[in-house]
DNA sequence: TATTGTTATACTCTATAACTATA
DNA sequence: TATAGTTATAGAGTATAACAATA
């Protein structure tokens, strides 16, 4: 897939595109901010937000956060040294060992999640009808076709 | 400014936001693949580009960049040693440097603003009138008041 | 005195490769 | 033999603190 030459010069298209990076660069920085209100670094909060879903093999969280495994093994040993998270067998797999976030973890989880909330509030102003829209937008830049 | 408790869990807003976390992710592997491919890191990519616009005191790099000065010191370094950038005194005041692309930085710097078709792609089947009502929202989001 | 850029240091994230224990 | 997790290693980004040159 390719994108036309008059969608690179459109002044509405360039612009949008511009604005979605600022949005993407401060998405990011009230991220890393929010982690470190809480004392995380930005993986450390991502991986304890996507335990506390449920909890997952190292190999399993590497694919979710498109990395090695031997990075994850650095990063889980540092969120089990805090007592947020920790490595439980795997009844079925001897090999496999399971991330899940302790009592203390979970409730991290639970405050940064509260504290997320740069995309949430301008969508409070947005009418339903608007939601829809974005929602489906989202999707195509997505590449969902499906929904 | 706080967020209703309401705009927490209205399934659709929830699915919003979700979404615009996932875009979020998106973006940023896409720019760092594309990064990549010409051999360079996402910071450097950063930077790389900022000048590309206008050469920069390395303290106004490090302002831009949400970083400290240090940090700036290195990346620039390295983009020097690859020849992609060089360190100009600054006539007005001797303590300055100003970095500024080579001009193979500068034809690099293209190839990468080109190589960006993420974003770009799915805004070519917006119709007018939804890159507008996009616009405005990505504004809200941003803060920008004005516009 | 204050500012600009740098150096030194320490920590985290990252990929690669080699290792172990299981399957 | 293949897979899950780990270790070892090296490079890059980050913040902090201390420093030299200049304002």
């Amino acid at each position: 897939m390719t994108t036309t030459p008059a969608a690179r010069t459109d002044p509405l298209t360039v612009e949008v595109v511009d604005l979605i990076g600022s949005v993407v660069a401060r998405y990011h920085q009230e991220y890393e901010q929010a982690a470190a209100r809480h004392a995380l670094t930005g993986a450390q909060a991502r991986i304890l937000s996507l335990l506390s879903v449920e909890p997952l093999p190292m190999r399993r969280i590497a694919r979710a956060m498109k990395c090695e495994p031997s990075n994850v093994t650095g990063i889980i040993d540092r969120l089990e040294a805090r007592g947020l998270v920790e490595r439980r067998p795997d009844p079925a797999d001897r090999r496999v060992k399971l991330a899940a976030p302790t009592r203390e973890g979970a409730r991290t989880a639970r405050s940064l999640r509260d504290s997320l909330d740069f995309a949430r509030e301008p969508l409070a102003g947005l009418s339903r009808q608007e939601r829809l829209l974005l929602r489906g937008l989202l999707r195509r830049m997505l590449g969902e076709d499906a929904g």
